[in-house]
DNA sequence: ATAATACCTTAAGCTGACTTCAGGTCAAGA
DNA sequence: TCTTGACCTGAAGTCAGCTTAAGGTATTAT
Protein backbone atom coordinates (compact mmCIF):
# COMPACT_ATOMS: atom_id res chain seq x y z
CA UNK A 1 0.00 0.00 0.00
CA UNK A 2 1.47 3.66 -0.97
CA UNK A 3 0.28 7.35 0.04
CA UNK A 4 -0.37 9.32 -2.23
CA UNK A 5 3.05 10.97 -2.53
CA UNK A 6 4.67 7.95 -3.01
CA UNK A 7 2.48 7.23 -6.06
CA UNK A 8 3.44 10.56 -7.19
CA UNK A 9 7.01 9.94 -6.93
CA UNK A 10 6.90 6.37 -8.35
CA UNK A 11 4.54 7.85 -11.65
CA UNK A 12 5.92 11.28 -11.38
CA UNK A 13 2.00 12.57 -11.16
CA UNK A 14 1.89 15.96 -9.70
CA UNK A 15 -0.07 14.99 -6.03
CA UNK A 16 -2.98 17.75 -7.14
CA UNK A 17 -3.53 15.47 -10.18
CA UNK A 18 -4.15 12.34 -8.00
CA UNK A 19 -6.32 13.84 -5.87
CA UNK A 20 -8.11 15.45 -9.33
CA UNK A 21 -8.20 11.80 -10.75
CA UNK A 22 -10.25 10.92 -7.59
CA UNK A 23 -12.42 13.96 -7.18
CA UNK A 24 -13.81 12.26 -10.51
CA UNK A 25 -14.24 8.78 -9.44
CA UNK A 26 -10.86 7.38 -11.71
CA UNK A 27 -10.43 5.02 -8.68
CA UNK A 28 -13.81 4.31 -7.12
CA UNK A 29 -13.76 2.76 -3.24
CA UNK A 30 -10.60 3.40 -2.75
CA UNK A 31 -9.21 2.59 0.59
CA UNK A 32 -8.61 5.06 3.26
CA UNK A 33 -7.03 5.45 6.89
CA UNK A 34 -8.43 7.77 8.90
CA UNK A 35 -9.29 10.12 6.16
CA UNK A 36 -5.88 8.87 4.29
CA UNK A 37 -6.27 7.58 0.61
CA UNK A 38 -4.24 4.17 0.49
CA UNK A 39 -3.27 2.92 -3.33
CA UNK A 40 -3.26 -0.68 -3.84
CA UNK A 41 -2.16 -2.86 -6.60
CA UNK A 42 -5.68 -2.34 -7.79
CA UNK A 43 -5.24 1.76 -7.90
CA UNK A 44 -1.96 1.32 -9.38
CA UNK A 45 -3.02 -0.69 -12.24
CA UNK A 46 -5.77 1.76 -12.63
CA UNK A 47 -3.26 4.91 -12.80
CA UNK A 48 -1.54 2.86 -16.01
CA UNK A 49 -4.70 2.05 -17.85
CA UNK A 50 -5.08 5.83 -16.83
CA UNK A 51 -2.40 7.25 -18.54
CA UNK A 52 -2.63 4.57 -21.35
CA UNK A 53 -6.01 5.47 -22.28
CA UNK A 54 -5.32 9.42 -21.73
CA UNK A 55 -2.32 8.99 -24.74
CA UNK A 56 -4.79 7.22 -26.65
CA UNK A 57 -7.08 10.62 -26.51
CA UNK A 58 -10.01 9.25 -24.01
CA UNK A 59 -11.69 12.23 -21.90
CA UNK A 60 -11.39 11.74 -18.13
CA UNK A 61 -15.04 10.83 -17.82
CA UNK A 62 -15.40 8.01 -20.61
CA UNK A 63 -12.10 6.53 -18.01
CA UNK A 64 -14.30 7.00 -15.08
CA UNK A 65 -16.75 5.20 -17.13
CA UNK A 66 -14.26 2.36 -17.78
CA UNK A 67 -13.43 2.18 -14.25
CA UNK A 68 -17.30 2.10 -12.97
CA UNK A 69 -17.35 -0.99 -15.01
CA UNK A 70 -14.39 -2.57 -13.63
CA UNK A 71 -15.74 -1.82 -10.20
CA UNK A 72 -19.04 -3.55 -11.64
CA UNK A 73 -17.78 -7.25 -12.15
CA UNK A 74 -17.44 -9.91 -15.00
CA UNK A 75 -20.63 -9.00 -16.21
CA UNK A 76 -19.42 -5.97 -17.82
CA UNK A 77 -16.39 -7.62 -19.84
CA UNK A 78 -17.82 -7.37 -22.99
CA UNK A 79 -18.40 -3.37 -23.03
CA UNK A 80 -14.59 -2.88 -21.97
CA UNK A 81 -13.77 -5.02 -24.36
CA UNK A 82 -15.14 -3.21 -26.57
CA UNK A 83 -14.02 0.02 -25.47
CA UNK A 84 -9.95 -1.45 -26.00
CA UNK A 85 -11.22 -2.25 -29.28
CA UNK A 86 -12.48 1.30 -30.35
CA UNK A 87 -9.75 2.77 -28.53
CA UNK A 88 -6.90 0.47 -30.13
CA UNK A 89 -8.46 1.93 -33.90
CA UNK A 90 -8.67 5.36 -32.36
CA UNK A 91 -4.98 5.27 -32.18
CA UNK A 92 -4.01 2.87 -34.99
CA UNK A 93 -5.62 6.11 -37.26
CA UNK A 94 -3.58 8.81 -35.04
CA UNK A 95 -0.50 7.21 -36.06
CA UNK A 96 -1.31 7.09 -39.39
CA UNK A 97 -2.33 10.68 -39.70
CA UNK A 98 0.47 11.36 -37.86
CA UNK A 99 2.71 9.69 -40.29
CA UNK A 100 1.89 11.78 -43.34
CA UNK A 101 2.36 14.94 -40.84
CA UNK A 102 5.68 13.31 -40.99
CA UNK A 103 6.17 13.52 -44.51
CA UNK A 104 4.72 17.05 -44.46
CA UNK A 105 7.96 17.98 -41.77
CA UNK A 106 10.56 15.91 -43.48
CA UNK A 107 9.56 18.12 -46.82
CA UNK A 108 10.05 21.04 -45.14
CA UNK A 109 12.97 20.08 -43.47
CA UNK A 110 14.34 18.90 -47.09
CA UNK A 111 12.70 22.15 -48.58
CA UNK A 112 14.63 24.88 -46.10
CA UNK A 113 18.24 22.73 -46.48
CA UNK A 114 18.11 23.33 -50.02
CA UNK A 115 16.55 27.26 -49.54
CA UNK A 116 19.55 27.75 -47.46
CA UNK A 117 22.07 26.12 -50.20
CA UNK A 118 20.33 28.44 -52.87
CA UNK A 119 20.39 31.32 -50.60
CA UNK A 120 16.14 31.72 -52.10
CA UNK A 121 12.89 29.88 -52.87
CA UNK A 122 13.05 30.12 -57.01
CA UNK A 123 14.47 26.67 -57.63
CA UNK A 124 12.20 25.11 -55.73
CA UNK A 125 9.08 26.78 -56.29
CA UNK A 126 9.49 26.13 -59.86
CA UNK A 127 9.95 22.40 -58.92
CA UNK A 128 6.20 22.37 -57.18
CA UNK A 129 4.56 20.81 -57.51
CA UNK A 130 5.06 17.83 -59.65
CA UNK A 131 8.55 18.19 -60.68
CA UNK A 132 10.55 17.66 -57.53
CA UNK A 133 13.43 14.62 -56.66
CA UNK A 134 11.28 11.66 -56.91
CA UNK A 135 11.79 10.72 -53.03
CA UNK A 136 10.87 13.86 -52.04
CA UNK A 137 7.85 14.09 -54.05
CA UNK A 138 6.47 11.02 -52.83
CA UNK A 139 6.55 12.78 -49.13
CA UNK A 140 5.15 15.87 -50.69
CA UNK A 141 2.39 13.82 -52.40
CA UNK A 142 1.76 11.92 -49.27
CA UNK A 143 1.18 15.00 -47.60
CA UNK A 144 -0.78 16.88 -49.45
CA UNK A 145 -3.02 13.98 -50.68
CA UNK A 146 -6.55 14.09 -49.33
CA UNK A 147 -7.65 12.27 -46.73
CA UNK B 1 -8.93 33.89 -54.24
CA UNK B 2 -10.92 33.07 -51.93
CA UNK B 3 -13.62 34.27 -49.50
CA UNK B 4 -13.65 33.30 -45.93
CA UNK B 5 -16.29 31.25 -46.37
CA UNK B 6 -14.90 29.02 -49.41
CA UNK B 7 -11.84 28.38 -47.33
CA UNK B 8 -14.18 27.09 -44.32
CA UNK B 9 -15.50 24.54 -46.98
CA UNK B 10 -12.67 23.73 -48.96
CA UNK B 11 -10.80 23.14 -45.45
CA UNK B 12 -13.60 21.96 -43.48
CA UNK B 13 -12.90 24.70 -40.53
CA UNK B 14 -15.44 26.76 -39.06
CA UNK B 15 -15.12 30.36 -40.39
CA UNK B 16 -15.00 31.51 -36.67
CA UNK B 17 -11.45 29.57 -36.71
CA UNK B 18 -10.53 31.33 -39.59
CA UNK B 19 -10.88 34.32 -38.28
CA UNK B 20 -9.59 33.44 -35.01
CA UNK B 21 -6.40 32.33 -36.68
CA UNK B 22 -6.48 35.94 -38.39
CA UNK B 23 -6.72 38.01 -35.23
CA UNK B 24 -3.64 35.55 -33.40
CA UNK B 25 -1.87 36.81 -36.44
CA UNK B 26 -1.11 33.55 -38.42
CA UNK B 27 -1.56 35.01 -41.77
CA UNK B 28 0.14 38.58 -41.83
CA UNK B 29 -0.36 41.15 -44.05
CA UNK B 30 -3.63 38.82 -45.64
CA UNK B 31 -5.20 41.34 -48.51
CA UNK B 32 -8.36 42.88 -47.54
CA UNK B 33 -10.95 44.58 -50.37
CA UNK B 34 -13.17 46.78 -48.29
CA UNK B 35 -12.76 45.16 -45.29
CA UNK B 36 -13.45 41.05 -46.49
CA UNK B 37 -11.00 38.99 -46.65
CA UNK B 38 -9.26 37.30 -49.35
CA UNK B 39 -7.66 34.37 -49.15
CA UNK B 40 -4.44 33.77 -51.74
CA UNK B 41 -2.32 30.79 -52.51
CA UNK B 42 -0.01 31.61 -49.49
CA UNK B 43 -2.32 31.80 -47.11
CA UNK B 44 -3.49 28.09 -48.45
CA UNK B 45 -0.41 26.86 -48.02
CA UNK B 46 -0.15 28.94 -44.25
CA UNK B 47 -3.44 26.65 -43.46
CA UNK B 48 -2.48 23.58 -44.68
CA UNK B 49 1.28 24.19 -42.53
CA UNK B 50 -1.11 25.32 -39.76
CA UNK B 51 -3.46 21.96 -40.13
CA UNK B 52 0.16 20.24 -39.79
CA UNK B 53 1.96 22.24 -36.95
CA UNK B 54 -0.99 21.54 -35.04
CA UNK B 55 -1.42 18.16 -35.13
CA UNK B 56 2.24 17.84 -34.49
CA UNK B 57 1.43 19.45 -31.17
CA UNK B 58 2.50 22.96 -31.84
CA UNK B 59 0.93 26.14 -30.14
CA UNK B 60 -0.61 28.79 -31.75
CA UNK B 61 1.79 31.51 -30.82
CA UNK B 62 4.04 29.27 -31.99
CA UNK B 63 2.95 28.57 -35.27
CA UNK B 64 2.82 32.88 -35.25
CA UNK B 65 6.23 33.23 -34.97
CA UNK B 66 6.85 30.80 -38.10
CA UNK B 67 4.56 33.07 -39.87
CA UNK B 68 6.80 36.04 -39.14
CA UNK B 69 9.25 34.14 -40.16
CA UNK B 70 8.48 33.53 -43.58
CA UNK B 71 7.17 37.02 -43.86
CA UNK B 72 10.56 38.18 -42.91
CA UNK B 73 11.70 36.33 -46.13
CA UNK B 74 15.15 34.60 -46.78
CA UNK B 75 17.39 35.59 -43.90
CA UNK B 76 14.69 33.29 -41.62
CA UNK B 77 15.45 30.20 -43.52
CA UNK B 78 17.74 28.23 -40.95
CA UNK B 79 15.15 29.43 -38.11
CA UNK B 80 12.21 27.81 -39.65
CA UNK B 81 14.65 24.57 -40.80
CA UNK B 82 15.34 24.48 -36.86
CA UNK B 83 11.48 24.91 -35.92
CA UNK B 84 10.78 21.77 -38.75
CA UNK B 85 13.79 19.43 -37.16
CA UNK B 86 12.58 19.66 -33.75
CA UNK B 87 8.82 18.88 -34.74
CA UNK B 88 9.76 16.17 -37.04
CA UNK B 89 11.84 15.02 -33.53
CA UNK B 90 9.03 15.36 -31.80
CA UNK B 91 6.37 13.56 -33.71
CA UNK B 92 8.54 10.53 -34.43
CA UNK B 93 9.08 10.48 -30.54
CA UNK B 94 5.05 10.95 -29.88
CA UNK B 95 4.83 8.12 -32.49
CA UNK B 96 7.09 6.02 -30.47
CA UNK B 97 4.88 6.37 -27.42
CA UNK B 98 1.56 5.60 -29.24
CA UNK B 99 3.04 2.54 -30.54
CA UNK B 100 3.59 1.77 -26.55
CA UNK B 101 0.17 3.42 -26.16
CA UNK B 102 -0.93 0.52 -28.92
CA UNK B 103 0.57 -2.68 -27.24
CA UNK B 104 -1.26 -1.96 -24.10
CA UNK B 105 -4.34 -1.95 -25.90
CA UNK B 106 -4.06 -4.94 -27.86
CA UNK B 107 -3.30 -6.55 -24.49
CA UNK B 108 -6.46 -5.20 -23.01
CA UNK B 109 -8.00 -6.13 -25.60
CA UNK B 110 -7.01 -10.14 -26.04
CA UNK B 111 -7.01 -9.95 -21.90
CA UNK B 112 -10.89 -9.43 -22.10
CA UNK B 113 -11.07 -11.99 -24.88
CA UNK B 114 -9.98 -14.56 -22.47
CA UNK B 115 -12.04 -13.00 -19.29
CA UNK B 116 -15.11 -13.45 -21.67
CA UNK B 117 -14.16 -16.73 -22.51
CA UNK B 118 -13.84 -18.11 -19.24
CA UNK B 119 -16.72 -15.80 -17.68
CA UNK B 120 -14.39 -14.60 -14.85
CA UNK B 121 -10.37 -13.40 -14.57
CA UNK B 122 -8.65 -16.48 -12.19
CA UNK B 123 -6.63 -18.27 -14.94
CA UNK B 124 -5.46 -14.67 -16.29
CA UNK B 125 -4.10 -13.41 -12.94
CA UNK B 126 -2.56 -16.37 -12.59
CA UNK B 127 -0.67 -16.08 -15.75
CA UNK B 128 0.98 -12.49 -14.40
CA UNK B 129 2.93 -10.66 -15.15
CA UNK B 130 5.09 -12.85 -16.77
CA UNK B 131 3.21 -16.49 -17.70
CA UNK B 132 1.66 -14.89 -20.70
CA UNK B 133 1.43 -16.56 -23.97
CA UNK B 134 4.76 -15.30 -25.94
CA UNK B 135 3.19 -13.21 -28.29
CA UNK B 136 1.36 -11.23 -25.81
CA UNK B 137 4.11 -11.60 -23.08
CA UNK B 138 6.08 -9.50 -25.85
CA UNK B 139 3.12 -6.49 -25.92
CA UNK B 140 2.35 -6.82 -21.92
CA UNK B 141 6.69 -5.92 -21.45
CA UNK B 142 6.36 -3.62 -23.85
CA UNK B 143 3.50 -1.87 -22.66
CA UNK B 144 4.70 -2.16 -18.48
CA UNK B 145 8.25 -1.01 -19.38
CA UNK B 146 9.34 1.76 -18.15
CA UNK B 147 10.47 4.87 -20.38
C1' DA C 1 5.64 21.33 24.02
C1' DT C 2 6.08 22.64 19.67
C1' DA C 3 7.23 22.69 15.15
C1' DA C 4 7.80 20.46 10.84
C1' DT C 5 5.67 17.14 7.51
C1' DA C 6 2.47 14.99 4.98
C1' DC C 7 -1.85 14.49 4.48
C1' DC C 8 -6.97 16.43 3.98
C1' DT C 9 -11.08 19.65 1.88
C1' DT C 10 -13.71 23.08 -0.85
C1' DA C 11 -13.61 26.60 -3.93
C1' DA C 12 -11.63 29.49 -7.02
C1' DG C 13 -8.28 30.33 -10.74
C1' DC C 14 -5.79 29.32 -15.02
C1' DT C 15 -4.67 28.12 -20.03
C1' DG C 16 -5.38 27.17 -24.83
C1' DA C 17 -8.26 27.00 -28.48
C1' DC C 18 -12.10 28.00 -29.88
C1' DT C 19 -17.26 29.58 -30.15
C1' DT C 20 -21.03 32.56 -29.41
C1' DC C 21 -23.23 36.92 -29.03
C1' DA C 22 -24.79 41.46 -30.15
C1' DG C 23 -24.69 44.68 -33.26
C1' DG C 24 -23.17 46.58 -37.86
C1' DT C 25 -21.88 47.00 -43.25
C1' DC C 26 -22.79 46.07 -47.90
C1' DA C 27 -24.29 44.12 -52.46
C1' DA C 28 -27.67 41.56 -55.09
C1' DG C 29 -32.30 39.84 -56.08
C1' DA C 30 -37.79 40.03 -55.70
C1' DT D 1 -37.59 49.32 -51.43
C1' DC D 2 -36.53 46.05 -48.61
C1' DT D 3 -34.81 41.95 -47.20
C1' DT D 4 -31.64 38.21 -47.57
C1' DG D 5 -27.07 36.46 -47.24
C1' DA D 6 -22.29 36.80 -46.60
C1' DC D 7 -19.19 39.31 -44.60
C1' DC D 8 -17.30 42.34 -40.44
C1' DT D 9 -16.02 43.62 -35.14
C1' DG D 10 -15.03 43.37 -30.05
C1' DA D 11 -16.15 41.18 -26.05
C1' DA D 12 -17.70 37.59 -23.45
C1' DG D 13 -18.52 32.62 -22.84
C1' DT D 14 -17.17 27.62 -22.89
C1' DC D 15 -14.68 23.38 -21.98
C1' DA D 16 -11.19 20.10 -20.36
C1' DG D 17 -7.81 19.30 -17.37
C1' DC D 18 -5.46 20.73 -14.11
C1' DT D 19 -3.39 23.94 -10.30
C1' DT D 20 -3.50 27.10 -6.45
C1' DA D 21 -5.21 29.03 -2.32
C1' DA D 22 -6.87 29.01 2.30
C1' DG D 23 -7.61 26.71 6.13
C1' DG D 24 -7.55 22.31 8.83
C1' DT D 25 -5.85 17.51 10.94
C1' DA D 26 -2.66 13.93 12.41
C1' DT D 27 1.89 11.96 13.14
C1' DT D 28 6.64 12.27 14.02
C1' DA D 29 11.21 14.70 15.39
C1' DT D 30 13.56 17.97 18.64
Amino acid sequence: MYTIGQVSELFEVPISTLRYYDREGLFPDMERSSGIRRFGERELEALRVIECLKRSGMEIKDIKQFMLWCARGSETYPERRELFLRQKETVESEIHKLEKVLDMLRFKCWYYEQAIEDGNEDRLMAMLPDKLPEEIQAMYDRAHGDQ
